[in-house]
DNA sequence: GATTGATCTGAACAAATGTTCAGTTAATAT
DNA sequence: ATATTAACTGAACATTTGTTCAGATCAATC
C-alpha cells in the first residue's frame, strides 16, 4: 500500500465542509453551486465527490453534526438542581453555544426544507430532544414554585426563540461582551418566567 | 380599443403573486422555477413576464408590499399614551398581523439575501422604521418608570424576536386561540420588561 | 527509483434554468 | 360580422446545473 490513507483527505475534507457551510449560510443551499464550493477550496468540482456522495449529503452532514455537537455538549454539563440556577446555567450554555456558530444556527433553521424526507426526520428528532430539555427545566421550576408561567410548553418554545435571537445581531466585537449578553438574558428570562425579584 | 384593459390581468396577476409567495415560502426563492409558478397558476412560463420584469421583482414586490402593509396598518392604530397599555396594544397588533401572514413573515426573513443591493436597502430601511417604533415605545416606558430593563436597544430587538416566534408554531386550529396567545404574550412581555405585578 | 493507490483534473453529459418572442387565441367595441 | 388588441402559447435561446469518469499527478512505501 502506498500513501497513508487520507493524507490530503484530512485537509481537503474539512475545507470542503467549511466552504459549504459559509456559502450555504450566505447564499442559501439551492443558490450555491458545487463549482463555487470547489473554487473556495481551491479544487475542481469533481474532487468534492471524493468526500460526499452528493450535494444533499453535504448539507445533512453539517446539520446533523451540529445537533450531535449541541446535544453531547449539554449532556456533559453539570446542571444545578435548583431551578433558577439551572435556568441561568441553560441560558449561559445556549447563548454561548449558539453565538459561536451563527452560520450553523442559521442554516439549521433555513435549510431544513432542502433535506430529503429521511434526513429531515432525523434532524427534527434531534431537535425535539433539545426542546424537551428546556421544557423539563421549566416544568421543574413551575412545580417547585420558582417559576410563574401560564403554560410551560408555550413558554419553552418562546424561550428558545428568545435565546436564539441574539445570533442574528450579536457580534463578538460589538459594544456588548458575551458575558454582558449572558447577564442581561439571565435577567430577561428570569423576569419572563416570573421569578420574583428578591430570589 | 377592444377588450377592457386588464380583464384577465386582474385575475392572473394576483394569482401569480400568490403562487410565488407560497412556493418561495415552501421551497425557497432560488429553488423555485418560473415554470413551477406558472404551473400553479395554470399558465405557461412566458405569461408571467406580462406581470413582472423578472424573477427578482416578483420577490421584491412581495417583501415590499408586506412592509408597506405593516407600517401603514400600524400608522392608523390608536395607541394608548400609557406605556403599559401601549405595550399590550403593540403585542396584540404585532402578533395578530404576523400570525395571519406566516409565509410573508418567513420569506421576509429568509430571502433578504436574494434581493439585489438596491432592493435590499429598501427593505432594510422599512424594517428599521418598524424597529424604531418598538424602541421608542420601550424607551418611553423606561423614562416613565413603568419598565425596568438593562438596555432598551437590546430589549427592543429581543422583543421582536420573542413576538415573532409564534409564527413558526402557532396554528389557527391548534389548542390555543389567538386571543389566548395574545393574553399570554402580554403577560410574558410585561414580565420581560420588568413591569411590577400589581400594575 | 520503481510501484502503488489515493487524490485530483478537465472535459463531457443530459437536464434544467431564466428569459425572449413570433405567432395564436379570444374578448370586446364598433 | 369585423377589427382590435390584451393575454397567452409554445418553441427556442444561451447558460448553468449536479454528476461522472478516464486519465494525470503525486506522495508514501517497498
Amino acid at each position: 500500500m502506498a500513501r497513508k490513507t487520507g493524507s490530503h483527505s484530512e485537509i481537503t475534507g474539512p475545507k470542503i465542509k467549511q466552504a459549504a457551510l459559509v456559502l450555504f449560510a450566505r447564499h442559501g443551499f439551492a443558490a450555491v453551486t458545487m463549482r463555487q464550493i470547489a473554487a473556495n477550496v481551491g479544487v475542481q468540482a469533481g474532487a468534492i465527490y471524493n468526500y460526499t456522495p452528493d450535494k444533499q449529503n453535504l448539507l445533512f452532514d453539517l446539520l446533523h453534526g451540529h445537533m450531535v455537537d449541541l446535544l453531547s455538549k449539554w449532556a456533559v454539563e453539570l446542571v444545578p438542581k435548583n431551578p433558577i440556577a439551572a435556568l441561568d446555567h441553560f441560558v449561559a450554555f445556549h447563548l454561548d453555544f449558539h453565538i459561536k456558530r451563527p452560520e450553523l444556527v442559521f442554516i439549521s433553521y433555513m435549510e431544513l426544507r432542502n433535506l430529503s424526507e429521511a434526513n429531515f426526520k432525523a434532524i427534527v428528532e434531534q431537535r425535539r430532544i433539545y426542546e424537551k430539555i428546556i421544557y423539563n427545566l421549566i416544568l421543574s421550576g413551575v412545580v417547585s414554585g420558582d417559576f410563574l408561567v401560564p403554560d410551560p410548553k408555550i413558554t419553552s418554545l418562546a424561550l428558545i426563540a428568545l435565546l436564539t435571537g441574539p445570533v442574528d445581531w450579536f457580534r463578538e466585537d460589538g459594544r456588548l461582551t458575551s458575558d454582558e449578553l449572558t447577564r442581561q438574558y439571565c435577567i430577561l428570562t428570569r423576569q419572563a418566567l416570573g421569578v420574583s425579584a428578591q430570589a
